[in-house]
DNA sequence: AATATCACG
DNA sequence: ACGTACGTGATATTT
């Protein structure tokens, strides 16, 4: 019989110190659960064994064992990760039919001392895994240890340990005798390290033999000396340090074959767990089991028949569910999935009466849009609720959505799964959305939103693109003399663009000071060269040539790369992106379109509209600090921006205790540094960095501010403990995002976690009110039939592409619509501007 | 695939 | 003693 056995404890130990935090919507860790189940599997796979057993250690001890008092006195109690998911892995493995042996008052290495005693029989065998070399000395003929470390599986048999040590497996007891083991609480001989040990057991083979002969030892005098001192503790030590070979556990093989697999259960835990690849793997390694579970709930389920869609029924589809993507549309009508490639029959469809509830629903969008026709009554996407119950997850697929609300994913309906498994999963988050109260944000927020993206991304926007290509050329020619300057100054050439080079050029061959180091070496970014810049003049090149490069190779060559044929580009708005509730954009990204320095606003003009037509572009002014004042119910903040003045100088003014006159730019920055530090979870350090005083003195700043506004200070304050309490934070429209990272043990982790709690309802609901007004602003537009069309959004600001003689009406439609978009206890003024260019259409 | 950097709100 | 503000996406280099 050939029996593996595992060391539960330092498996997940390992585990969980190896991968990086896994934790799912919850907030529930599982990355040592992750660890412990692939390398349990590998194990398996490789050692073939008849039988498994799995030793945990267990707490609190009711008699007395030799190791009792060591044990807790030297082991900090485990993280609360780490412990979370301790009895989450014994009751995978129990359902996985894996023995797990919990023995009070004795340790997991006891258990597998144990264990390898009871398989010393002719036909036996023992393989022990574990992290923990103390293990070792269980190796003999018939027991080997495959010790799981950093780089893999190291397996050690007599042999191994012979090559590596010099000793026989035993002898290792006898070298922690003498050296110890602090992690251990084993005293070992004072002043023997590894060294010492080595050789002295080498020498003498045993603590017995050592001591026998110490008289007549030729040893120094110093380690004679401590021997002498250290018999006794080095005798205890032998004793605490050997693995316990008789602890009272059961013996006999039959008791831990492996048993049966309840794949339901083990299926429902990796569910809740969310854990759904080491599911899938899992799971399918029984297939009697699961086919028979996937035949019996078969039998309730409709079956579903495929074919074709007609144009002639479509209008007799009164409610069905959809997907469409990539050309194909299928529906899940009745007991029938209906499909078709024709796009008259697929927009006949999305454009009919009938009720629709759908998956994805922007491509749908975008189809009908293409063809000048309009998507109707589509009531529910399932991938925006998702969202909304979910930002944290990156994946909400059909399928990954099912396994997390547990509704069952129809793999049986070949080539069809997801569309056959939508009317359930449907009907699922619904429930889901009405309980958590969602209901408004999905139905009058995101799935509007989802139709203005869509015609968004259809319509696009101008380019210049022989503009673009001029810049281009210019930009290069003056990387090419700056390079050429660049080599020059360092003697040699060399990547400017690789950090690692560049680190090597300044710090160590121009001797440059240091400031900063990443984990990979030299710092070279922007800050720390800044604060060198005078000290070469290499500097403020490499400067000028990082901006340069960058506007070159991401604004430059980027924006040209994807120009549509008409000299348009379509950048894609993702709306189940951000943590927050923000949308993102790629292919371009058009929301970090350069803008800060005057070189990088050249390329904003470059983006222009079409000929007859206006950009108009509107923007907020600080809807987060407005956001701020409205939610957290300062009157004396509010008064600031119902007054109209200048929000920065006047919280200046308040702070510094002066008169607005008396506010010099320098104050006003301070305070304006204050205003934002406060919307993303201040600290007292990055305070002072950014603005360039001390520590204390940045202190003082925010004490002042929190002093005046202390209705912030509460605010702050309440939603952070309300988020420790709920496990999320909400904003003012209930838009939920979910921070594990609060119940983190990890100081860091936690910090951010109340950071982040802080932040998200401010740019959380401006993100929510900016949606409102995309939707009011869209409506608009059509309802008074202007020839004006949203085309973009950056957070806080909306362009309006319009023709000539409807910009001054769709100006005055999209100041309006934006001012009224909520109603908050101070005003949200949106600025109007127009121009030919994104660049003339500011201010 | 990960890291470093830098563009935006 | 340590790290140090929230949220994104694209690029080049290195592993």
């Amino acid at each position: 019989m050939k029996i593996l056995a595992i060391d539960g404890n330092s498996i997940m130990n390992r585990a969980f110190y190896g991968i990086k935090m896994l934790s799912n919507s919850k907030g529930f860790f599982t990355n040592a659960i992750t660890g412990f189940l692939n390398i349990y599997t590998k194990e398996f796979s490789e050692v073939k064994p008849d039988c498994v057993a799995v030793a945990f250690d267990l707490k609190a001890p009711t008699f007395r064992h030799k190791k009792v008092a060591s044990y807790k006195a030297n082991r900090k109690g485990m993280p609360s990760e780490l412990a979370q998911q301790m009895p989450m892995i014994k009751k995978i493995l129990k359902a996985m039919g894996v023995t797990v042996i919990e023995c009070e008052g004795w340790e997991a290495d006891d258990i597998l001392g144990t264990l390898s005693e009871a398989f010393k029989g002719e036909d036996d065998e023992c393989c022990i895994v574990t992290g923990d070399r103390d293990s070792l000395q269980l190796v003999s003929d018939k027991t080997t240890v495959r010790l799981a470390t950093n780089k893999g599986t190291v397996i050690y048999d007599t042999d191994k340990i012979r090559e590596v040590y010099g000793l026989e497996p035993s002898q290792l007891i006898e070298i922690k005798a003498l050296q110890g083991d602090s992690s251990d609480n084993i005293s070992g001989v004072a002043g023997i390290g590894e060294k010492t040990a080595l050789s002295l057991i080498q020498q003498f083979g045993s603590v017995d033999g050592l001591y026998e002969n110490l008289e007549t030892a030729s040893l120094t005098p110093s380690v004679k000396a401590k021997l002498t001192n250290g018999k006794d503790s080095a005798y205890e030590s032998r004793w605490l340090g050997t693995i316990v070979k008789d602890a009272p556990i059961e013996k006999s093989c039959c008791a831990y074959k492996l048993r049966e697999q309840d794949t339901k259960e083990l299926s429902d835990i990796l569910s809740d767990l969310e854990m759904f690849k080491l599911k899938e793997k899992l799971v399918s390694d029984s297939p009697a089991e699961a086919v028979a579970e996937d035949k019996a709930k078969l039998s309730d389920l409709a079956k579903y028949t495929v074919r074709e869609l007609t144009a002639e029924e479509v209008d007799g589809i009164s409610e069905s569910c959809f997907i469409y993507e990539n050309g194909k549309l299928e529906v899940v009508y009745r007991d029938e999935i209906l499909v078709s490639e024709d796009k008259a029959v697929i927009l006949k469809y999305l454009t009919c009466e009938g009720i629709k509830r759908c998956f994805a629903a922007k491509e749908a969008f975008k189809l009908c849009f293409e063809n000048k026709e309009e998507a109707k009554n589509i009531m529910f996407c399932c991938d925006l609720a998702g969202y909304l119950l979910n930002s944290q997850s990156s994946d909400y697929t059909c399928e990954n959505l099912c396994s997390c609300y547990k509704v069952h994913y129809r793999k049986d309906v070949e080539g069809h799964s997801d569309i056959a498994s939508l009317p359930s999963l449907c009907e699922r988050l619904e429930a889901e959305i009405k309980l958590t109260g969602m209901d408004k944000l999905l139905y009058e927020i995101e799935q509007p939103l989802c139709e203005v993206l869509a015609s968004m991304e259809v319509d696009g926007v101008k380019i210049d693109i022989e503009g673009v290509e001029s810049f281009g050329r210019q930009i290069k020619d003056d990387i090419d003399v700056l390079e050429n300057e660049i080599y020059a100054l360092a003697g040699r050439e060399f990547n400017i663009s690789s950090p690692k080079q560049l680190g090597v050029v300044l710090f160590e061959e121009l001797a440059l000071p240091c400031k900063k180091k990443t984990k990979s070496g030299y710092s070279t970014n922007a800050e720390v060269l800044e604060s060198i810049a005078n000290l070469h003049p290499i500097v403020p090149k490499i400067l000028e040539y990082r901006t340069l490069t960058k506007l070159s190779s991401t604004y430059v060559d980027g924006l040209l790369k994807v120009v549509c044929d008409d000299g348009r580009v379509r950048s894609v708005f993702k709306q189940t992106e951000t943590r927050t509730g923000r949308i993102s954009s790629t292919e371009p990204n058009v929301q970090n379109i350069p803008v800060r320095k005057e070189i990088g606003r050249n390329m904003r003009k470059f983006f222009v509209a079409d000929e007859g037509k206006v950009l108009l572009d509107a923007d907020y002014s600080q809807i987060e600090l407005r956001v701020l004042a409205a939610v957290c119910g300062d009157e004396n903040m509010q008064r600031i921006f119902l007054e109209g003045g200048d929000i920065h100088a006047s919280t200046a003014s308040q702070v510094f205790d002066l008169p607005i006159d008396f506010i010099t730019p320098e104050m006003r920055r301070a305070a304006k540094a204050v205003n934002f530090g406060i919307i993303y979870g201040i600290g007292a350090f990055s305070l002072s960095k950014d603005i360039g005083v001390s520590v204390a003195e940045a202190k003082k700043y925010i004490q002042g501010y929190l002093d005046n506004f202390p209705k912030v200070s509460e605010f702050m304050d309440k939603t952070v403990e309300d988020g420790i309490k709920n496990g999320y934070v909400t904003t003012l429209f209930g838009r939920r995002r979910y921070i594990p990272e609060l119940l983190s043990s990890n100081k860091m982790l936690q910090a951010f976690g109340k950071r982040a709690a802080m932040n998200a309802p401010i740019q959380g609901a401006a993100a929510d009110i900016i949606k409102i007004a995309m939707v009011k602003v869209y409506r608009r537009l059509k309802e008074e039939k202007l020839d004006a069309r949203l085309i973009l959004q950056v957070h806080d600001e909306l362009i309006v592409e319009a023709s000539e003689s409807d910009a001054e009406r769709a100006s005055i439609a999209l100041s309006e619509e934006m001012n009224k978009a909520v109603s908050l206890a101070v005003p949200i003024p949106a600025d109007v501007n127009r121009g030919k260019s994104w660049f003339d259409a500011k201010d």
